[in-house]
DNA sequence: CTGGACTCTCCCCCCGGGGGAGACCCCATC
DNA sequence: GATGGGGTCTCCCCCGGGGGGAGAGTCCAG
């Protein structure tokens, strides 16, 4: 009763290659049934294919090695239950953005010049604001945002305090760096806080800005920072310090992302 | 007029990292509209922000470097409007795949046994067939078959042949290799023919083989060979040679993958 | 016992990114 | 005109999840 397969069998049986398979014993996400101890040759037994059709469809949906490694290791149902579900959320939303994607794209593709935005010079006073700052991954911004909102409301309600204007970001930061940015979520108040832990209290100064109005989802925002550089460098305007996207329209007013209103604006040299 | 931006900046409005701005440079991808000889420093038109937003979002849809860089070069609307219309259907056909992927590996990760397969031992017969060999990747398996297909009936048709019973795969090679294995599509006919150029003609040997039958999409076929090996080890058979699938039922006979029969069959030591 | 097929480990490669070191450059301020 | 801090350069190494191939060892049938 030895129903053991050396790895070229097994790779023929589970359509994985023998590298993958080697891999994958490595990682320790597959084991053979049977290391001999002096050859170093692996031996695998049948009921391993079941294991191994598991990660290949796994594999197949993107998830990645060591989070398929901790799906199989939880042999209880509903987690694995739960973890499929999770993951399945992320695809059908991926799924949402690419259809969402690929109208945004052909629309890029066809026409020569940038799209249409009216930038306006305009002076803005200092504000009074509740802000919060970290690093996130661009991936992550939706969820760092609300997170950091609601820092920032639950700050206010304790101090009784009111917004006075819509929530803005200011993207900090020499560069755009996708991995980790430097973002700063801020809400307008009408008198100077001091902030605690978590929330800074500051006044944000005012000054001369270059700024334009952005309708539409976030993710098809570019074109309106590219009218801005455009429209700066044109009028003989340097930049001064990182732009900032105030959220006129967003989320929490309605729910369909072509009504988002985003005015971005980008401060200049005096 | 020198609207040139120094990557920083050009990296906050373009929402790219430095980093990746300099790896499209490098891949001649998107080249910086000046670049200092003396100092090697990087200086971007406003103007080039467009196609920078192009690559940004043709990124985000999984699109390779290279294939950019070819969508980009055609300046043709029609043949981009191509392009992209190849790779949405692409992308359509993944997001249908992933549906049916997640069904069938909820199924995979809630049963312990493996499914219930009816191995049985038979005695096949010699087959002359019409076959054509070629390396391929799992991903093109579809394409490839059909071209195959296409020179077997291509040249069955020429020389007055009728095929004698359903199409059938070998799967050569000593593993199961992802990215490149070795497959044999075959046709039977009534008598033998010599082939050409591209079609080997032959006899090919019968014997006694394990036997099962899969019903339902290729991509859930794995189930079948583990009850196969599982079959052979546990009944003390070895393997002889490589495994074969016949298509009893397949694209051609119906729309419905769950409708797919396939036979599958590996040939045993005698 | 021999030879061919199989398997082992090890190293380097791919893509599309990231981090960081060390040197150089730009420019505003003194 | 010097100085210093921030911006930029190149170069090397890292990641995940794979691939190719070299060179040595092993299995097994004839």
């Amino acid at each position: 009763m030895k129903n053991l397969l050396p790895i070229g069998r097994f790779s023929k049986v589970t359509r994985l290659s023998i590298k993958v398979l080697r891999r994958y014993d490595e990682l320790d996400l597959l084991r053979p049934a049977l290391v001999d101890p002096e050859t170093g040759y692996r031996y695998y037994s049948t009921a391993q294919s079941i294991e191994a059709e598991r990660i290949r469809q796994l594999r197949l949906l993107d998830v990645p090695l060591d989070e398929i490694r901790t799906i199989l290791r939880q042999r209880d149902a509903a987690a694995v239950r739960a973890s499929l579900e999770v993951h399945r959320a992320r695809l059908m939303e991926r799924m949402a953005e690419t259809e969402r994607a690929l109208d945004y794209l052909q629309r890029l593709m066809e026409q020569e010049e940038s799209m249409t935005y009216a930038v306006q010079i305009k002076t803005i006073e200092s504000l009074n604001i509740l802000s919060h700052r970290s690093q996130t991954a661009l991936a992550d911004l939706g969820e760092t945002f609300g997170r950091s909102m609601g820092l920032l409301f639950g700050y206010a309600g304790r101090v009784g305090a009111q917004p006075v204007g819509p929530p803005f970001s200011i993207y900090h930061g020499p560069e755009f760096d996708e991995a980790g940015f430097d973002l700063e979520v801020c809400v307008p108040v009408h008198r100077p806080l001091s902030g605690d832990a978590d929330v800074d209290g500051r006044l944000l100064d005012g000054g001369t800005v270059a700024s334009t109005l952005h309708v539409g989802p976030y993710t098809e925002i570019g074109p309106a920072y590219q009218a801005l550089a455009t429209w700066m460098t044109e009028h003989g305007h340097e930049a001064a310090g990182s732009p900032r996207e105030i959220y006129l329209v967003g989320p929490g007013q309605t729910d369909d992302p072509a009504g988002y209103q985003t005015e971005l604006i980008w401060p200049l040299q005096a």
